[in-house]
DNA sequence: ATTGCGGATTAGACTCATTCTAACTGATTA
DNA sequence: TAATCAGTTAGAATGAGTCTAATCCGCAAT
């Protein structure tokens, strides 16, 4: 079930795309509708296969260019664990990522700040970071489909 | 310049194929040697590269082979960093990695136990964490050769 | 010494997520 | 209307990684 963009985040998805000179079309809307709808962290073909419920003639490709678009913009992640396929997650706010074993499922943890800073505080003098990625990979019990 | 194993090194990597029941082997021997020569965290083809040039008719399968060994074993860790090819990382400490933008090279940050732990922390109740990766991007000034 | 066994090695085929290409669409502008 | 140009599309190409099936080789039983 596709529910279309609330305004608030079409305003949000627009904004950030005039930012970086790129527009506002169709199929973008629905691709960022499917990253909404359902924070679970989809691969690219699972949001094909959401997308063209409400979009029957989207393409594959243009699901990869979108995806792609929104990174380029900051609207959207990538999540990648090992070697599987990448996922994509719209959460902006600092946070890690856990891998549950046993579902598959990735759920987002909420990363404080001063976790962030005494991540940052064993660099050496030197290093720089921009960006840091934290991935657990674990088991989590009681999750149902309302735990992110 | 492919120097071979120490002694200490030799009994490191028979102590944990014995315990794997897997068997020592000269390709096995050279593979290894190639990752403690250089902790460059090199990709399979780099590894490839090197060990040939100790053992020339090695083959690519059995250098796929011989890390999914060590990785099994506990030897040695699979390093990924968004969706390049794979690297190889000797190291058993408990260690982030830094992954320099300009040079590509990526170094090893030593992870002390307490900032484990305030990551450990984060996790909701129910959560159970065996494995965390983390990954820094960024830039890293006055690194040569000798850093790792 | 020969044989049989089983793990290891090898070349090459295959997979498949992702990227690339080139044609087409459709809105906007001259 | 015609030109322009970003976006979309189908399908081809790429390439890291995996799989397959043949061969090799160290070791132990005869
Ligand atoms: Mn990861
Ligand atoms: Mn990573
Ligand atoms: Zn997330
Ligand atoms: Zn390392």
């Amino acid at each position: 079930m596709i529910q279309s963009l609330t305004d608030s985040d079409r305003e949000h998805l627009q904004e950030a795309l005039n930012r970086s000179g790129q527009k506002v079309t169709a199929q973008r809307e629905t691709v960022f509708s499917v990253l909404l709808a359902e924070r679970d962290h989809p691969t690219v073909d699972e949001v094909f296969n959401r997308a063209r419920e409400a979009m029957p003639g989207l393409s594959l490709a243009t699901v990869y260019n979108c995806l792609e678009t929104f990174v380029s913009c900051g609207l959207v992640r990538q999540v990648n664990h090992e070697r599987e396929s990448t996922r994509y997650c719209p959460n902006l706010a600092p946070h890690a990522h856990f891998r549950d074993k046993e579902t598959g499922r990735v759920h987002d943890i909420e990363l404080p700040p001063e976790v962030i800073k005494s991540l940052r505080s064993i660099l050496p003098p030197g290093f720089d970071s921009e960006v840091i990625e934290i991935s657990f990979l674990g088991r989590a019990q009681g999750t149902d489909k309302n735990s992110n």
